[in-house]
DNA sequence: GCCGTTTTCGGCCCGACTGTTTTCAGTCG
C-alpha cells in the first residue's frame, strides 16, 4: 500500500504536469493543496480511500478520489502517464530551477525543442536562449546561474538545516540587534518562530529608531560573512555557516503586521486571508483594509492582527493550516503545554552504555534544572555500538540507584533501560530483569530495513510486552539525513492506546520523535505521551524544549503528558504502575 | 479541482521583484 509521503509525491507530479500542460492555475493550486493534506495526514491515505472516506479530507475531492482509486488499484494514475509522455522528467526538473517556472520551462521546450537540462545548457551556451520570446540576455544569464547551482548541489533541491542548529544563530543575532540603542522591537518570525524541524533561513523583524544602524550591526557581527541589499528597510546576511538571514526594519505601527505575515506559515496565512475576505476584510503585511470602509489598520502589536479580525492570538507553533483557525473561531485552542509543565525527564544516558556523564552527575542535572524525578535508561544488552550494559551491570546500577535515592531528598532516580526491540519484537532482557526496572522504554536501533507489515508487527509485539513502559523515538527518522522506516503509526498508536503503553516524543533535536502530526494523533486516541531529552550528557537535557516545542505543535496539553505529572502519579501511569499500585 | 452564513456555479490571498514588456507576465515567499 502506497505511503502518505508517496502519494503526496505523486499528487505534486501530476500538479507539475498539469501546470506544463497550462491548466488553470487553480487545478493545479488543488493538487498541491492535496498534496499537503496528504503529507499532514496521521492516517493513511489509501486506508481512507479503501474505505469510501477519503474525500473527508479537506482538498480532497470526487475527482482526486478516483484517482486515487486508480493509483492503489494499478500503481500509477492514468492522466500522469499520459503527460509524462507529453512531458519528459527533464522538463520538469526545469520547472525546479529557481526563478523557473512552469511557462518559462515551456515557452523553451516548445521553442527549442528541448527536454534536458544538459541539452539547455547547451543551447544557453550558444546564446540560442536569449532569442526566445520573453527571454533576453539577462534570461539566459539568470538560466546558467541557476543550471550551474543546480549541478553543484548534485541536483539536490536547496538543503534545509535542522533547527537546532539555525535557532541559536537567530538569537545571537536578535540579542545582538537587541543590545543596540537604536533598536526598539527584535523578533525572530518565519518557521524558527514556529519551531519547526528545520528551517530554510532566519527571517528577525525590528523596529528601530535609526534602521541603518542596525543594519550595521548585524553586518558587523562576527559570525555575519556578508550582507547583500542592505537599505533603509533591512538587509540579508550570510554567516559564515551558511545561514541566510533576512533582516527587516519596519514602522513601528506596523510591527504586528509584518511579523504576523513573515511568521507565516504560508498555509495559515492563505486560509486566514481566504476566511476573512468572506468578511470584506484583506490582510497583507501592511495592514487590513476593509472593504466597507476602506481604510487600511496598521497594528503594532500581533495580538491586535488578530483581534481585529475578530480572532484571539494563535500560538506561531499552531500556524501549520491543520485547523487553527477553526479552533480559534470557536474559541476552542488548546492550552499548549510548556517547558514550565516538565517535572521529570525519563530518558537519558551515562557513562555506563555511551554517555559522557556519570549517573550522579546526571542526577545533579536533572535536579538543577528543578526536576523531581529522572529515569537512568542506558542501552541495553545488545547495543551493539560497544556500550552495551550487561544483565550483571544492570542489577549492579539498580542497587547502586537504590543507595543513591536512600541519600535524596525530594527527588527520586528510577532504574530503567532503554532495551532494543529485536527484529522479532522481543527485548533484550530476561523478563525477571525487566520486571525489577522502574521502568523499561523499548526502542528499534537495528534492522530498519523491514517491510511495513513485519515492523509494524515488531513494534506491536514489544507494545504487548508486559513490562514494556514506553517506546522510544518511534519512527527512527532523522531530520533532514534519514526517513522514517516503513512503519504503520495508526496500528502503533491503536495499540499503545489499547494497553497503556506510552509513546515518547524523543527531544533530540535531529530527531523530534514521534513528530508533530503522529503526535497529534496519538494523543487524540488516548495514548500517554511522554516528552523525553534522551540526553547523552548533563547540558543535553536541555534539549527537552525541542520535544516540548513538538508537543506544542501537536496541539498538547501538559494534562495530555506523562511526564509534567508529579512522582506518585505518574509512577500510577505505567503499565507496570498499574497492573499494582505498589513502588519500590 | 475544491467548496459553500454569496451553496451545486462562480468564485478561489497578497504584494514584491525581475526582466521584459510599451502595460505586464512569471515567479517567489
Amino acid at each position: 500500500m502506497k505511503t502518505n509521503a508517496e502519494i503526496a509525491a505523486a499528487l505534486d507530479e501530476l500538479g507539475d504536469l498539469y501546470e506544463l500542460d497550462g491548466a488553470v492555475s487553480y487545478r493545479v493550486i488543488a493538487y498541491r493543496t492535496a498534496a499537503k493534506a496528504v503529507r499532514d495526514s496521521s492516517v493513511s491515505i489509501m486506508g481512507l480511500t479503501r474505505e469510501g472516506k477519503v474525500t473527508s479530507v479537506p482538498g480532497i475531492g470526487k475527482t482526486l478520489e478516483e484517482k486515487l482509486r486508480a493509483l492503489d488499484e494499478t500503481g500509477d494514475i492514468p492522466s500522469a502517464v499520459k503527460l509524462r509522455a507529453k512531458f519528459p522528467a527533464g522538463l520538469v526538473e526545469m520547472t525546479k530551477l529557481p526563478g523557473f517556472g512552469a511557462k518559462r520551462a515551456r515557452q523553451l521546450h516548445d521553442a527549442l525543442g528541448v527536454d534536458t537540462l544538459e541539452g539547455l545548457r547547451a543551447l544557453a551556451e550558444q546564446g540560442e536562449v536569449r532569442k526566445v520570446k520573453g527571454f533576453g540576455p539577462k534570461g539566459e544569464e539568470n538560466l546558467l546561474k541557476a543550471l550551474a547551482a543546480h549541478e553543484e548541489r548534485g541536483g539536490e533541491p536547496e538543503p534545509r538545516v535542522v533547527l537546532s542548529r539555525a535557532l541559536p544563530i537567530a538569537l545571537e543575532i536578535a540579542e545582538a540587534l537587541r543590545a543596540h540603542p537604536a533598536s526598539d522591537q527584535v523578533e525572530v518570525a518565519g518557521s524558527a518562530r514556529r519551531w519547526g524541524d528545520s528551517v530554510k533561513d532566519i527571517d528577525i523583524i525590528a523596529t528601530a529608531s535609526d534602521a541603518k544602524a542596525l543594519v550595521d550591526t548585524l553586518a558587523g557581527l562576527e559570525i555575519v560573512e556578508s550582507v547583500s541589499q542592505s537599505g533603509e528597510a533591512g538587509a540579508r546576511a550570510v554567516t559564515h555557516s551558511g545561514m541566510k538571514v533576512d533582516l527587516k526594519v519596519v514602522a513601528p505601527d506596523q510591527f504586528g503586521n509584518v511579523l504576523q505575515h513573515f511568521t507565516g506559515s504560508k498555509a495559515h496565512n492563505v486560509q486566514l486571508r481566504e476566511a476573512m475576505v468572506r468578511r470584506g476584510l484583506h490582510i497583507s503585511e501592511y495592514g487590513v483594509l476593509d472593504d466597507e470602509t476602506g481604510e487600511t489598520t496598521r497594528c503594532a502589536t500581533e495580538e491586535e492582527v488578530y483581534e481585529r479580525l475578530g480572532l484571539p492570538w494563535i500560538p506561531p507553533e499552531l500556524r501549520e493550516g491543520r485547523g487553527e483557525l477553526d479552533a480559534a473561531l470557536k474559541g476552542e485552542l488548546p492550552q499548549l503545554i510548556t517547558l514550565d509543565d516538565m517535572r521529570g525527564d525519563l530518558h537519558c544516558h551515562t557513562t555506563l552504555s555511551d554517555g559522557r556523564n556519570t549517573l550522579e552527575e546526571m542526577v545533579a542535572a536533572a535536579q538543577a534544572r528543578g526536576y523531581e524525578y529522572l529515569a537512568i535508561t542506558d542501552h541495553s544488552a545488545s547495543h551493539g555500538f560497544g556500550n552495551h550494559v550487561t544483565p550483571e551491570q544492570l542489577e549492579a546500577r539498580i542497587d547502586e540507584i537504590a543507595a543513591l535515592n536512600e541519600r535524596l531528598d525530594g527527588f527520586r532516580v528510577l532504574a530503567g533501560t532503554e532495551s532494543n526491540i529485536l527484529p522479532d519484537g522481543t527485548l533484550d532482557y530476561p523478563d525477571e530483569l525487566l520486571e525489577r526496572l522502574d521502568w523499561v522504554i523499548g526502542s528499534i536501533h537495528t534492522s530498519f530495513g523491514m517491510d511495513e507489515s513485519a515492523m509494524t508487527e515488531r513494534m506491536l509485539t514489544a507494545i504487548n510486552h508486559p513490562w514494556l513502559d514506553a517506546i522510544g523515538h518511534p519512527t527512527g527518522r532523522k531530520i533532514e539525513t534519514r526517513p522514517p522506516y516503513s512503519i504503520d503509526m495508526a496500528r502503533v498508536i491503536e495499540a499503545a492506546a489499547a494497553n497503556g503503553t506510552m509513546i515518547e516524543i524523543n527531544s533530540a533535536p535531529d530527531r523530534r520523535d514521534m513528530n508533530d502530526v503522529y503526535a497529534r494523533a496519538a494523543a487524540a486516541a488516548g495514548v500517554t505521551i511522554l516528552i523525553d531529552s534522551d540526553a547523552h550528557g548533563a547540558e543535553t537535557l536541555a534539549n527537552l524544549r525541542y520535544g516540548v516545542a513538538t508537543a506544542r505543535r501537536a496541539w498538547l496539553t501538559a494534562a495530555q503528558v506523562a511526564n509534567t505529572r508529579p512522582l506518585d502519579e505518574f509512577l500510577q501511569l505505567r503499565k507496570r504502575g498499574r497492573s499494582s499500585s505498589a513502588t519500590t
